[in-house]
RNA sequence: GCGCCUCUAGCUCAAUUGGCAGAGCAUCGGACUCUUAAUCCGCAGGUUCCGGGUUCAAGUCCCGGGGGGCGUACCA
């Protein structure tokens, strides 16, 4: 409004009538005339009421802070130079039956913001923001997608075997059926089962759902985006991570140079990739291999307060010193690459490194952001994994997967060489809003309920 | 889970060593014809998160419980 209306002059009426509505975020009352700031998705402007034109001037005065109306009148500028809406007629749409917070300092409690996110979202403007650039980032990761190709789907959420990730479900229960199901930690086995029908180039933005602890940086469910080219390998896939990010950052920031926390962050392409050995070596000072004697292993993460289990094995320990020691380090963008195969049981071998598979992580400040691998296609291969998690849940890993043979069926019918992927869309929104915080990113996040 | 911090009016915050629970904004009543968090006058507003305890006296000290935050553990 402020651009269409940039030549009225101090003082000066345009001859112009407008119709608008929102929120009546504050009112000047000045004896026989008064002013308000109305509120709408796209922003404020300023109301005028006199009591000589005003419809029940009284009324529009008696109005409270947070009430919705709807008002029709001139556009002018007053005296001040404030670009206004004269109220020559006005309605109330809906009351505030609830006082308005404090109009300046707003609401701050982060525990009302989060359980009355709808006093939050119109009280503090960077609020409705993020969520707006949240938005952006959505849309603007599916169009880019289907630019290449990629066909969205929907999988289901109800599993009746949990896969696709290491981690505890959640659990429910169909009545109907007496079925005892799990909400979806990972949709992966789903999506791969699609590649096996033909699509080869699919993607889910998913909600997961995991039975873990909450923290700045997890919530019980999220949101990921997994997708799945088929005749792509992991490098293809790092290309792909690296362009999108830019183009996500460019698309919603202007720029893919940023700032997060307070430390100055550079998204653009390409990223660097090294192995996690070799991380580990140059940020943990710690030279080892899957050929390294256990008891070094253990040692070295008992001197660094790493609890050991019986059934680890080496690759397991190498995978802890790593992200106890190197990925808090990791501040710009780095795909960690080549994982032990024991701790990556939906991977493809590595083509030049044997007990190592083709998976890679995107670390960006400190934070995984993405795990992709070169899929494991070969089903005798995966049954084989899937057995080992039997032998490592029977130990009492409890997020240790479960054989799925209608997924192993699929594999038996052809899974061409695929290159996966997931990225937690709920991290790549942080850092693209500067949030430091994933509650500040979710719209109504897990809370314990009110008493 | 564990550790530390925090909770006072609808909102934002005060309250000295343990000594009558307060202010601003919002609400309600009044004044005001160019305000910008308008201003001015006035009224009202409280289970100080809950439950115990110590004390002549507890918002304040002690014990238990609850909500939230941060860190840590598990994880993306």
């Amino acid at each position: 409004m402020e651009e269409t209306w940039s030549g009225l002059a101090d003082g000066e009426e345009s001859g112009h009538a407008v119709s608008l509505a929102g929120r009546l975020m504050l009112r000047r009352d000045q004896g026989k005339l008064a002013f308000g700031d109305l509120q709408d998705a796209t922003g404020r402007v300023q109301l005028f009421a006199l009591e000589r034109s005003t419809p029940d001037f009284d009324g529009f005065t008696g109005l409270h802070l947070g009430d919705w109306i709807g008002v029709t009148g001139e556009v002018l500028r007053t005296r001040r130079g404030e670009l206004s809406i004269r109220v020559d007629e006005w309605v109330r749409l809906a009351e505030a039956r609830r006082s308005f917070p404090d109009k300046w300092h707003g609401i701050s409690d982060v525990d009302t913001r989060f359980r009355q996110r709808y006093v939050d979202l119109w009280v503090n403007d960077e609020v409705r923001e993020a969520f707006t650039t949240r938005s952006r980032i959505m849309s603007a990761t599916r169009r880019w997608l289907e630019d290449r190709g990629f066909l969205e789907v929907e999988t289901p959420v109800f599993h009746p075997i949990p896969g696709g990730a290491l981690a505890r479900p959640f659990t429910t229960h169909h009545n109907a059926l007496d079925l005892d199901l799990y909400l979806r930690i990972a949709p992966e086995l789903y999506l791969k089962r699609l590649t096996v029908g033909g699509m080869e180039r699919v993607f889910e933005i998913a909600r997961v759902f995991r039975n873990e602890g909450l923290s700045t940086r997890h919530n019980p469910e999220f949101t990921m985006l997994e997708l799945y080219q088929a005749y792509a390998d992991y490098h293809d896939v790092m290309e792909l991570v690296e362009q999108l990010v830019e183009h996500l950052a460019i698309e919603v920031c202007g720029t893919t140079s940023l700032t997060y926390d307070g430390r100055d962050l550079e998204l653009s392409a390409p990223w660097r990739r090294r192995t996690l050995l070799e991380l580990l070596a140059e940020h943990g000072g710690i030279e080892v291999d899957l050929d390294t004697p256990r008891s070094e292993l253990v040692q070295l993460c008992e001197e660094r307060d790493i609890s050991v289990k019986d059934g680890d094995g080496p690759g397991k320990l190498i995978q802890e010193l790593y992200e106890k020691t190197t990925e808090p380090e990791l501040w710009d963008p780095v795909f960690v690459m080549d994982y032990p195969k024991e701790v990556s049981p939906l991977s493809r071998d590595h083509r030049d490194y044997p007990g190592w598979v083709e998976r890679f992580e995107g670390i960006v400040a400190g934070r995984e952001v993405c795990n992709a691998f070169t899929e494991l296609v070969d089903p005798d291969e995966q049954r084989f994994r899937f057995n080992a998690q039997v032998v490592a849940k029977e130990a009492g890993d409890e997020e240790a997967m479960i054989v799925d043979e209608d997924y192993l069926r699929a594999l038996e019918y052809g899974l061409p060489p695929t290159g996966g992927l997931g990225i937690g869309m709920d991290r790549l929104v942080m850092l693209l809003t500067g949030s430091t915080s994933i509650r500040d990113v979710i719209l109504f996040p897990t809370l314990r309920p009110e008493q």
